[in-house]
RNA sequence: GCCGGAGUGGCGGAAUGGCAGACGCGACGGAUUCAAAAUCCGUUGCCCGCAAGGGCGUGUGGGUUCAAGUCCCACCUCCGGCACCA
């Protein structure tokens, strides 16, 4: 009986498909390539997860089409391996990271080669692979050699900085100095975030409201010694080459915001001499004098606070300077009877984690340092004060407060009772209410009133420019990338410390040479992270740990690398992986890059994204890769919910409570409570046959008065609703997995799953095989309505328009509706009690790229040689795609009234002809006048009638 | 609070401004069967009607248009992201 059986046929293709190689990329590709990528997964010790095969189905449609129409395709898939779980998991349980990450990966191919993806697996990397880690630790030994030239804006090597003369004068140390502060790998002894949880220093992205995003631990700011990555200097790059990427505008926008371009201006505040004294009017006047003849200075001199705006139109309405607790200027700003309590001010600042600092942000806080300094314009006496609210990571730390048109600026003169002046009143001449953020007219602003904001904005600019008293000025959110880590699993940094004769770091760093690369992970006996920021590493033997060079001895880096570091230009490896002289051969990058579809999930909007394009960027500029980008195309697909649920609620003293009369906890999130009492209510998940739907609502059907939750909600270990892709193809199949996972709904969006649903495309799936093989018969054989016969006109017209569907939508990735169409088809040819070959082949074709195992199966029950996947996509022919007469609907006043049969071709005065030929429309006519006709041709038509 | 995205049958979803609900799930009916499973065929937005037919329908309220799920304005709900960046 061979009825359709997955289980054989599935891994007997894999096998012939690994045996054949028939997914193997050439080295270069030939007339037309297509790069498709994958995010590649991290190798969790849960294995894979439902959410993955979706992207990676879509490429490996694409993938597969694409080969099928003759285009040369890279389809690589490999493992993002280095990550905090694994190390944990050593923690716990001695197990060296390398060790569990291998079986982990195992357990990913095993999976990832079960659903039949068409990767070239002899391309595949793990990013902990020493082949791997050494052009990490090489690329990053770039990064080191390259100084970023902002009049070029490009990066350049470090041998070409310019010194200047007074630091070369200073001797070989001042000039290794200058160097070591210019690269884009430096190290930096500024707060960082500390979580002592984790046991690790965390960048600012993984760092969300004041907690890990992993984990959510606490986090703490301390100083430490740190290697920074300057990709601030990339920020205009970053921002400005998003215009010619093909990705969603969501995703660039996130990318934008992230980078954060604003563009203000500087403007200096006079403070004079400043030991807390109130600058005289002589000295501000000479101050202005020497401000006009010598311009703006481009490093603020220290008889100025120099502030950075968005609105310098707004500069008649600043009632107050406030400078960040950290501004290197507020010790002599401080007047000694404000010493007190701007010490402790800072004091405290420094101490608030991340989390207190957005917590108790509703509340303004700050001191006034008894000190004031002159209005530019006018030279009024501005006071100065200290205060949270100001970061002095951005900008210049300093800000001057306008009250009357910034909320936050409000929010603090309202607490300390500073003065709020209006200086912008709206342009449609209403009373603003304050603060009052948007354009609108000067007032009180001296020769500037009655200017609308844009021109007063380009004015002020100019006569401050010319005054010498501020310059345009951009900034942006984006800091540089605090890229050091004190965890044990991650690329160690190619970076030696030179030791003086006691043993001390002489502070002079060089880098491993290059042939020395890749520097291994030391053995330790301990993966345990200390109760100081003091990295495992550290605890290496000496052997590891000193190294002599050249007659210096020096002590490795100890810090390891985040696990970004290796996502960052895997996308490259892929096309060279086992290359040992270059990271990528440059004639085999040039022909395979950029990636022309790359397709992964949405939370790496920011992250991952942004980084890979920063080092790409830098690898460009030194001429090692040859295109500005990496990745052309973007696509995000949307996530897979849990099945659908009903929830009902449950009284604490019995009863239940109808949806709508709970809420959520206002702090416990999980927690519903009675919205009247506030009582705890007990959630029941209710099965689908106890509800029913009533008008919006669905309610119980033994109590129709009350309402339950009905929704999908994410998968998660502790809800249970986990979907394991084993299972499934167990029961399934892969190809009913993978054309279900397609047949869900569009790749974007979030949709939640449903078993039962796979058992429908299951069905379809075994009617495509009933159309072809004989069911009845003991062994597999040919079904007897399989025939010679030539197709008729129908039929070829039924096959070219899914032929054509099916094409046109996986061009566009919309795989439901092709699926929907090949279901189509099949309903068409399953009555037919004589199936023509010359239907049955191109369909088996157009089926290759979704269920890849049953085509070549059928295929191969057709007689034909294996393999189909890499038979020619079938033609459309495009004659078989009109009608030659069309049905249209008839309206009468907008309202459908009936349907005409017409030519396809005919013109607007036979289709009215019709229309009106038809006795019901000519019913509704009767009578009536007609006021217009409106004919579609091909479409319909309209009478409008009185 | 700000920025995105989305609201269409019992459910997932389809629809270049031109026949709303393709396709699938579920449900119902029929054929086949001793019976069941499987399979095949059909019905299935809601309301009125024996029927022919009619009315109402794409989150809510307005608008543009001969014609709106689709375009515009206001609002509601859900999901995701950001959150003192001057």
């Amino acid at each position: 009986m061979p009825r359709y059986a997955p289980s054989r046929i599935e891994p007997k293709w894999q096998e012939w498909w690994e045996a054949n190689h028939t997914f193997v990329s050439p080295r270069l590709p030939g007339k037309k390539k297509r790069y498709i990528l994958d995010m590649f997964p991290y190798p969790s010790g849960d294995g894979l997860h439902v959410g993955h095969p979706e992207g990676y189905t879509a490429t490996d449609i694409v993938s597969r089409f694409e080969r099928m129409r003759g285009t040369s395709v890279m389809h690589p898939m490999g493992f993002d391996a280095f990550g905090l779980p694994a190390e944990e998991h050593a923690i716990r349980t001695g197990t060296p990271p390398a060790e569990s990450t291998k079986r982990n990966i195992d357990t990913f191919r095993r999976q990832l080669k079960m659903l039949g993806f068409s990767y070239d697996w002899s391309r595949e990397v793990a990013t902990t692979d020493p082949g791997y880690v050494r052009w990490t630790q090489w690329i990053f030994l770039v990064l080191f050699d390259t100084w970023f030239d902002t009049t070029e804006n490009r990066g350049r090597p470090i041998s070409e900085l310019p010194i200047p003369a007074d630091v070369a004068a200073e001797g070989d140390r001042a000039v290794a100095r200058y160097r070591d502060e210019h690269r884009l790998a430096f190290q930096s002894e500024a707060p960082v975030n500390w979580c002592p949880a984790l046991g690790t220093v965390l960048a600012n992205e993984e760092v969300v409201g004041g907690v890990s995003e992993r984990g959510g631990h606490p986090v703490v700011r301390m100083p430490l010694r740190q290697w920074m990555l300057r990709i601030t200097a990339y920020a205009d790059r970053l921002d400005r080459e998003l215009d010619g990427l093909a990705w969603p505008e969501s995703i660039k926008k996130l990318q934008r915001d992230w980078i954060g371009r604003s563009t203000g201006a500087e403007v200096d505040f006079f403070i004079g001499e400043c030991h807390g004294d109130t600058p005289a009017d002589e000295s501000f006047a000479a101050w202005q004098q020497t401000r006009k003849a010598d311009g703006f200075p481009g490093k603020p001199t220290d008889d100025a606070l120099r502030v950075y705006t968005t609105r310098p139109d707004t500069l008649y309405g600043v009632t107050a300077m406030v400078v960040a607790p950290e501004h290197p200027a507020v010790e002599r700003l401080t007047r000694p009877e404000a010493r007190g309590a701007v010490e402790a001010y800072r004091e405290a600042a420094s101490r608030k984690s991340d989390l207190d600092r957005t917590d108790l942000a509703r509340e303004k806080s700050g001191v006034f340092t008894g000190s004031f300094c002159r209005h530019p314009l006018d030279g009024r006496l501005v006071p100065i004060w200290v205060a949270d609210y100001v970061l002095a990571s951005y900008g210049t730390g300093a800000i001057m407060s306008v009250p009357a048109h910034d909320s936050r600026d409000h929010e603090f003169a309202v607490a300390f009772g500073l003065g709020i002046v209006p200086v912008i009143s709206p342009a449609d001449g209403g009373e603003a209410e304050l603060p009052f953020t948007a354009h609108g007219i000067a007032v009180n602003s001296g020769p500037y009133d009655g200017l609308a904001t844009a021109a007063f904005l380009e004015r002020v600019g100019s006569d401050l420019h010319s005054a010498g008293l501020g310059q345009p000025a951009v900034n942006y959110k984006l800091r540089d990338w605090l890229f050091s880590r004190q965890r044990f699993w991650g690329e160690p940094f190619p970076i030696l410390h030179e030791l003086d004769a006691d043993g001390r770091e002489t502070g002079v760093v060089r880098p491993v040479p290059e042939s020395e690369l890749p520097v291994p992970l030391p053995v330790l006996s301990d993966y345990k992270p200390g109760n100081t920021p003091d990295p495992p590493l550290s605890r290496a033997n000496d052997d590891w740990l000193y190294v002599e060079l050249d007659g210096v001895r020096y002590r490795r880096e100890t810090n390891t690398m985040p696990q970004w570091a290796g996502s960052c230009w895997y996308e490259l490896r892929f096309l060279d992986p086992l290359n040992s002289e270059r990271f990528v051969d440059a004639e085999v990058e040039r022909a395979w890059m950029p990636v022309d579809l790359y397709v992964g999930g949405a939370e790496h909007a920011v992250l991952h994204l942004l980084y890979a394009r920063f080092w790409h960027k830098v690898l460009h500029d030194r001429g090692f890769v040859s295109w500005p980008e990496p990745f052309g195309q973007l696509v995000n697909q949307g996530m897979i919910l849990g099945e659908m649920e009903f929830t009902g609620y449950r009284h604490p003293q019995g009863g239940w409570l109808s949806a709508e009369q709970t809420r959520v906890h206002p702090t416990q999130p999980g927690v519903t409570i009675d919205r009247e009492t506030g009582d705890e209510a007990t959630s029941v998940r209710i099965p689908a046959e106890q509800v029913e739907k009533q008008s919006e609502h669905f309610v119980l059907r033994d109590a129709p008065k009350i309402r339950v939750d009905s929704r999908a909600y994410k998968m998660s270990k502790s809800r249970g609703n986990v979907v394991n892709p084993d299972k499934i193809v167990q029961e399934f199949g892969a190809d009913s997995l993978r054309l279900y996972e397609m047949f869900m709904g569009p790749l974007e969006a979030t949709k939640p799953w449903s078993t039962a649903g796979v058992g429908g495309v299951r069905s379809f799936l075994e009617r495509c095989w009933r159309l072809v093989v004989d069911e009845r018969a003991d062994d597999l054989a040919l079904s007897s309505a399989v025939c010679d016969d030539p197709a008729d006109e129908p039929q070829l017209r039924e096959l070219h328009r899914m032929l054509e569907k099916v094409t046109s939508d996986i061009e566009t990735l919309s795989f439901n509706t092709a699926i929907a169409k090949m279901m189509e088809f099949v309903n068409f040819c399953t009555p037919l009690e004589r199936r023509p070959r010359a239907i049955l082949e191109p369909f088996v074709k157009a089926l290759a790229p979704f269920a890849p195992h049953l085509a070549e199966e059928l295929w191969q029950v057709l007689g034909l040689p294996a393999p189909v996947s890499l038979a020619d996509w079938p033609a459309i022919d495009e004659r078989y795609l009109r009608d030659d007469t069309v049905e249209i609907p008839v309206q009468v006043q907008g309202k459908l009234r009936g349907r005409v049969t017409i030519d396809a071709d005919a013109d607007a005065d036979a289709m009215i002809a019709a229309a009106t030929a038809d006795p019901r429309i000519a019913e509704l006519l009767e009578g009536k006048t007609i006021v217009k006709t409106i004919a579609v041709p091909g479409r319909m038509v309209n009478f409008v009638v009185r």
